[in-house]
DNA sequence: CGATGAATTGAAACTTGTCAACGGCAGTGG
DNA sequence: CCACTGCCGTTGACAAGTTTCAATTCATCG
């Protein structure tokens, strides 16, 4: 639950974590949160052009984290050009990502924003086989109500709903059981 | 009116925006439409990654661009380094709006979208004075909804409250005259 | 085993969406 | 030159999905 960086800080500093999950959050002055997404192992935290961060990081597990100062990683830049390509790279996906995102809190149901965000945490991790039914969600159903554009309670009326009719089975809190990817695949692409 | 590039194309060009703007958008297969952001003047088109486009681009005025192919840009690349800084800057401010933007998106009422919109919009194109209080709207009421993820008659009642209200007023169907610039800016971010 | 915070569930309210009608403007063709 | 046609925008009434408020249950941890 600790802040590795702050919203409007001097962006000093560049980031990577090595293991754990942190949430990017954005807030409006009267407390209402938009989480915009979660950085898992690997991730860059930081690339903001400007003097300060557009967003907090907080860790919602343990995190670990390499940091380094902006100049470093200029020089790194300069040494490495391949570090700028794979830079880039990453920024490119992040946006693409985004744009996705924006569809869904602009033009998605709860529900198929909830199955999008199911079958997404599924592949989460799972480069090689298929998609791995069974998946822990790091993070509380308050964290994935502000990053679904929710609120707590539909996050869990949905979750239960699609429980009952059988997509899902939650055996624990915080684990998850797909029980037809597919028909969910279809609801998150808002076909069903 | 025209596509530039569509959705799903294998991407095999890359874009700059040398005149006119240019709309963003994302499809669900039903045809509910986001528009994910406005490409005018200098706007850089095509970034992906992948193998093909993530996002269709269709032009709402006369656009003029500058085409390169895949190829011809990594050559670019290559000999100028200063160009993938450039472009990396690019994405990271992109990202910034992109984030901006899931923040409306998830959190705000139609109110402040239409607040934080009509102030984007007059910060447009005007780097060095204030802002000029009249300024036009090249996009259609639908766009400017499929934008703020909301109904074009949302878009239409909002407007005319606001104009009402005494915060804005509008001239012709695509021009607006903000009358309240400091109320408008606390009202998109949220604070009114 | 009690305490605290998270999650679930229910009922009512509200913002926004849907459906429908109307008005305005532009382009077309008689 | 003017009616016709079609698209865009506005406005109204109603419906609906989601939020809000409140109460209850569940899980975790000292």
């Amino acid at each position: 639950g600790t802040t590795i960086v702050a919203e409007g800080d001097p962006a000093t500093h560049f980031f990577n974590i090595s293991s754990g999950t942190a949430r990017m959050v954005k807030l409006l002055p009267d407390g209402r949160r938009q989480i915009t997404g979660f950085a898992s192992v690997g991730h860059f935290l930081g690339l903001a052009v400007s003097d300060s961060y557009s967003f907090s990081a907080e860790a919602i597990d343990t995190v670990h984290y390499c940091r380094f100062s902006r100049a470093r990683l200029r020089e790194l830049l300069d040494d490495y050009p391949a570090m700028e390509k794979r830079l880039l790279e990453v920024a490119s996906n992040e946006l693409v990502a985004a744009q996705e995102q924006m569809l869904l809190l602009g033009r998605k149901t709860a529900r198929e924003r909830m199955a999008s965000f199911l079958m997404a945490q599924s592949r989460q991790g799972v480069p090689c086989q298929q998609s791995r039914a069974k998946f822990g969600l790091p993070m509380t159903r308050g964290d994935i109500a502000d990053y679904l554009g929710l609120t707590i309670e539909t996050v869990s009326r949905t979750l239960t709903k699609l429980k009952t009719e059988g997509y899902i089975a939650i055996p624990t809190i915080s684990e998850i059981v797909v029980r037809s990817p597919e028909a969910l695949d279809e609801m998150a692409a808002g076909e069903a």
